[in-house]
DNA sequence: ACCTGAACACCGTTCAAGT
DNA sequence: ACCTGAACACCGTTCAAGT
């Protein structure tokens, strides 16, 4: 009940040179994190950009790792999903689609949950969702974490991937010399390759979110697992 | 024709206090990696190891990045496949699992390839593998690719996350702290995980692999993919 | 010719001194 | 009471000086 500190005239918009909340922190952490990525965020990155002293941000924020978390809540919380179908393998498809575009969109965000392996309570009406739509379709109640597990470790990994293949690294150069070394070892490897070139991962994941689906919910033909 | 300068005495083993080459570094930094971490391997830590000056490192390695490559494709070259199975379904999961029992032992490996996007031309053999399997179970080739990375990418996701599962990270409890705020937010979440709170996620690898395997293959009623 | 100490431009964070 | 400069213990890497 003691007087609300925050009330100078500066303070009002947030934005004021001295305007420092949290908000302000976050917001500003979020939008470095975007431009350069995540690892171009420091605490003096930070500073530097909100007109501050490194030690002023410990203030609003505990840690780096609670800047973060909390940069990490704040698009989880702004995360809207698309309406309810009843259609559980419409649903899943919905859900986890709207999902990967975000992360596709945010590569540091990918960085947080899936380096740092981070989470906010903010997305779990996803998780919610993904469950019900299992189970809608079926899914026996012991089986639906780890049909869970596949669908979001998937579509989290795809995400990550895709990040690293947009400037085609090393990887495939490295995979293309070892073929080249001796084709002959790698037939199929070959023949498949050579065939579609234009290959970017970036259109799996529609083409394989079904195929997951599909093998995830039981089919009429019973639902024996193994 | 200079005389050979690497015949001192002491360094005939390259295990004496100036046997310094690039095999050494590579297998001392692999070392460090294993024990604690791959934040923990620091060219200045690993010249401490090794009883020498940080410099002396950019004799046999040009990087920090060369040096993480080289220790992938260390690991990448000692790994040994098991024999090939004829059945394509046996084949994928044998192969698959020795590539995630790899990486479950190896956090920092995990780190390169996921993090760094690092690859190695000596995993080849079991991506050829991986593709052979799939074409002889009936997948059109252009569809190889999709399928090999939506199996590729679980496994590596898979292996990450159980990393960070271990401790029980802010995830978990994370989840339940929104579930008990509002828990008729989530029944579904909340019955199942009521149900089987023993779920590690490590066990889900098996089942979910069977599951992939058996989503990815072409069924005996046609092979429509969408 | 080979190796390496000092130095540069960074980092997160503590702690005590500023206003 | 609030904010922050200097300092500590790190980092990868360059460059010139050592032997």
């Amino acid at each position: 009940m003691t007087a609300v500190c925050t009330s100078n005239r500066a303070t009002a918009g947030g934005r004021g040179r001295r305007g420092l909340s949290r908000e302000v922190v976050v917001t500003a952490a979020i939008q470095i994190a975007r431009r350069d990525g995540i690892d171009a965020l420091s605490m003096r990155r930070l500073a530097d950009e909100l007109d501050s002293a490194p030690m002023s941000l410990y203030r609003h924020v505990s840690d780096r790792e609670a800047l973060l978390l909390a940069m990490l809540d704040d698009v989880a919380t702004a995360l809207v999903l698309p309406p309810v179908h009843p259609d559980p393998t419409s649903e899943l498809s919905v859900v986890l689609r709207a999902i990967h575009t975000v992360l596709r969109n945010e590569p540091w965000l990918v960085h947080l949950l899936v380096v740092e392996g981070m989470a906010s309570p903010a997305i779990m009406p996803a998780v919610e969702r993904i469950f019900a739509a299992l189970s809608r379709a079926g899914v026996p109640d012991g089986d639906i974490p780890a049909m869970y597990s596949l669908l979001w470790h998937y579509t989290e990994g795809e995400a990550m991937a895709a990040h690293h293949d947009r400037p085609d690294t090393l990887a495939r150069s490295m995979f293309t010399a070892a073929v080249r070394e001796t084709p002959e070892s790698f037939p199929v490897v070959l023949r498949v390759s050579s065939q579609s070139a234009r290959d970017s991962s970036l259109d799996y994941f529609q083409t394989n979110l079904a195929v997951l689906v599909r093998g995830v919910l039981p089919r009429s033909t019973g639902g024996d697992l193994e």
